[in-house]
DNA sequence: CTCCAGCCCTGACCCTGCGTCAAGGTCAAG
DNA sequence: CTTGACCTTGACGCAGGGTCAGGGCTGGAG
C-alpha cells in the first residue's frame, strides 16, 4: 500500500494536488489506516496519471471527470470544445501582444497614433506643456467613446492648428491656463473667442451638421476643461455675457430666439480650441 | 461631478471593477459627498481609461501602477517582461492543443502510440478484455516513469507476443485472471512459468543486462498485478515453491546460493508476461 | 525510553480579476 | 409616502493549487 506522498511521486504531482483532486471528487478518497493516513493501491496511481494527462493537455479540472468517463464521440466533442477555448485564449494573448507592442512603440497610453502626432505638432508650435497635457487627456476621453471618429476629428484639428488666427488664439488660451479668475486679459480673450465663433457660425449658417458627439461626452469634456483651468468659470461667464454658452459644443445662449431647430454647433469635437473651418 | 456608475460607463468598465481598482490602490479613492457616495472628476475618467488600456493589453493589475508611473525605458523593460509572459502562455496553450489533439486521435489517455498498437494486437490475438485492461494500466504506469524507454520495451513485447509458446502461456494466464486462489489449474501453470523462465535464464546466463527499471516501479507493477488477479498471491507462492520470487522482475529465490553478484533478471520491463528472448 | 526527522492529518488563507449576492442607506420622481 | 434606481460595505465564489499553522504518527538512533 502507498502513502499519499508515494502516490504523488509516482504520478509526478504534489501531495497538495492529490488532496485537491479528492476535494474536487476527481479521485476517490481511499481507505484510511488505523492512524487516519490515506492508503492507496496501484490502481489509484493509474487513475491519478489519467487525471494529470488530461489536466496537462489543458482540460479544466471541472471537465476531467466527464472526459474520463466519456465514450469516443462524447470525448471528441468535449475535446473540440476545449480546443476552441484554447484557440480563443491564444488569440486573446496575441491581441494583447499587439496592444502592448503598440503601447511600447509610443501609442502614449490610450491615445491613437493621429492624436500623438497632433500633440507633437502642438509641441513644435510652442504650445505650453500644461495645455498639451490637458488636450491629451481630452483626446483620451474622446477616443474611449468614439475611437472610429478620431482620425476625422484629428484632420480638423490639424487644419485648425495650422490656421494663423486660430493658432494665435489658442496659444493665448494656453498662456492663461494657470491665470487667476480676475486676470485682466480674460475679457479681451472672451471678445476674440466670441468674434471668431460668430464669424464661423455665420459661415456655417444653415448647414445641418451631423452631431456625432454625445451630450454626455460634451459635458464630460467641459468638466475636464473647467477642472483644468482655474479661470475657466470666469471665461465661460464672460462668454455668456457675449451670448455664447458651453465650450466643447459652444452655442448661442437662447436657441429659441434664433431658430426653432437646434442651432448648428460649430465644432463639437475640438475641445479647448474653438470653431473649425471644415 | 460623477457618480461611480457614470465614471464606470465613461470608461467602459463595471462599477465592481472600479471599486476593485480602488481596493488595489490603482485608482485613488475620491472625495465622498455628504451621504458617503464617491464623487469623481473628469481626471478620474482619464486615469481609469489609462488603467483599462494597460489591463486590456494583458498587463496584470499588480503591474499597472508601476507602468503608469514608469518612464520610457522602464516602461519598455516592463513591456518586454510582459510580452515574454504572454509568449510563454501562448506556447503553453499551443502545447496543450497538440496534446489534446493526440488524445483525441486515440492516444488512449496517457498511453503512447506503440502501447496502443500492442494492446490492439493483443485484442486481435484473442486475449481477454480483463487482461488487456490490466496490461494497459501497467503501461500507463511505466510510461509515466520512463516514457523514453517505452518504444524499446514495446519492441520486446511485440516479439514476445508473437512467440508461440509464450503467447499460449500468456493466454492461459489471462484465462485465470478471475479464478479463485485454489483453482486446480494454478500449479500446472506455475510449472510452465517456472520451466520457461529457467530456460530463458539459462540462455541469458552471464549476460549482464542494464537494469533500467527502478525497484520502486517494479514494486508498483507487482502490486498492480496482485491487485488485479485474485489468484496472484497463490501463483506467486507456487512460484516461490519452485525457486522464483517476484513477478515483473522475476528472480531466483536465493541469490547468494547461485552467485555472488546480483543474478541477471530475465525481463524487467514485461509485466505479466515472462522472459524475453531479446 | 526518549528524541528527532520526516511523514501524515485538517483547516485556513493566498494568488487573479472581478461577478454576484446580501443587507441596508439615499435620491429623485410620482 | 412609495417606488425603483442608485449607492455603501462585506463576503463568498471561480481555478489550481501554494503555503503556513498546529497537531498526530512513525521509525531509526542514541
Amino acid at each position: 500500500m502507498l502513502t499519499i506522498s508515494q502516490l504523488a511521486s509516482y504520478a509526478g504531482v504534489t501531495v497538495r494536488a492529490v488532496r485537491h483532486y479528492h476535494a474536487k471528487g476527481l479521485l476517490p478518497e481511499p481507505e484510511r489506516d488505523h492512524s487516519g493516513y490515506r492508503r492507496y493501491d496501484a490502481a489509484a496511481v493509474v487513475e491519478l496519471i489519467r487525471i494529470r494527462t488530461l489536466a496537462d493537455a489543458g482540460v479544466p479540472l471541472s471537465r476531467v471527470r466527464e472526459l474520463l468517463a466519456a465514450g469516443d464521440e462524447a470525448f471528441a466533442a468535449a475535446v473540440e470544445d476545449i480546443d476552441r477555448r484554447l484557440r480563443a485564449e491564444i488569440r486573446q494573448r496575441q491581441r494583447h501582444r499587439v496592444r502592448i507592442a503598440q503601447l511600447a512603440a509610443g501609442d502614449s497610453l490610450a491615445l491613437p497614433r493621429e492624436a500623438v502626432a497632433y500633440l507633437n505638432r502642438m509641441h513644435e508650435l510652442g504650445f505650453r506643456k500644461r495645455l498639451i497635457e490637458i488636450e491629451r487627456d481630452s483626446w483620451i476621453l474622446i477616443a474611449a467613446q468614439m475611437p472610429e471618429q478620431v482620425p476625422a476629428f484629428m484632420a480638423i484639428k490639424h487644419a485648425q492648428i495650422e490656421h494663423e488666427t486660430l493658432r494665435r488664439l489658442y496659444l493665448d488660451i494656453g498662456d492663461l491656463a494657470d491665470c487667476a479668475p480676475d486676470d485682466p486679459r480674460l475679457p479681451s480673450l472672451a471678445d476674440r473667442v466670441a468674434a471668431f465663433i460668430e464669424a464661423a457660425a455665420a459661415e456655417a449658417a444653415g448647414v445641418e451638421e451631423e452631431q456625432p458627439v454625445s451630450d454626455d461626452l460634451v459635458a464630460l469634456l467641459d468638466a475636464a476643461f473647467v477642472e483644468s483651468f482655474p479661470c475657466a468659470p470666469r471665461l465661460l461667464q464672460l462668454l455668456e455675457e457675449r451670448g455664447w454658452t458651453g465650450w466643447t459644443n459652444i452655442r448661442p445662449m437662447d436657441p429659441a430666439a434664433r431658430s426653432s431647430r437646434q442651432p448648428a454647433s460649430v465644432d463639437r469635437a475640438s475641445p479647448h480650441v474653438m470653431p473649425s473651418y471644415s
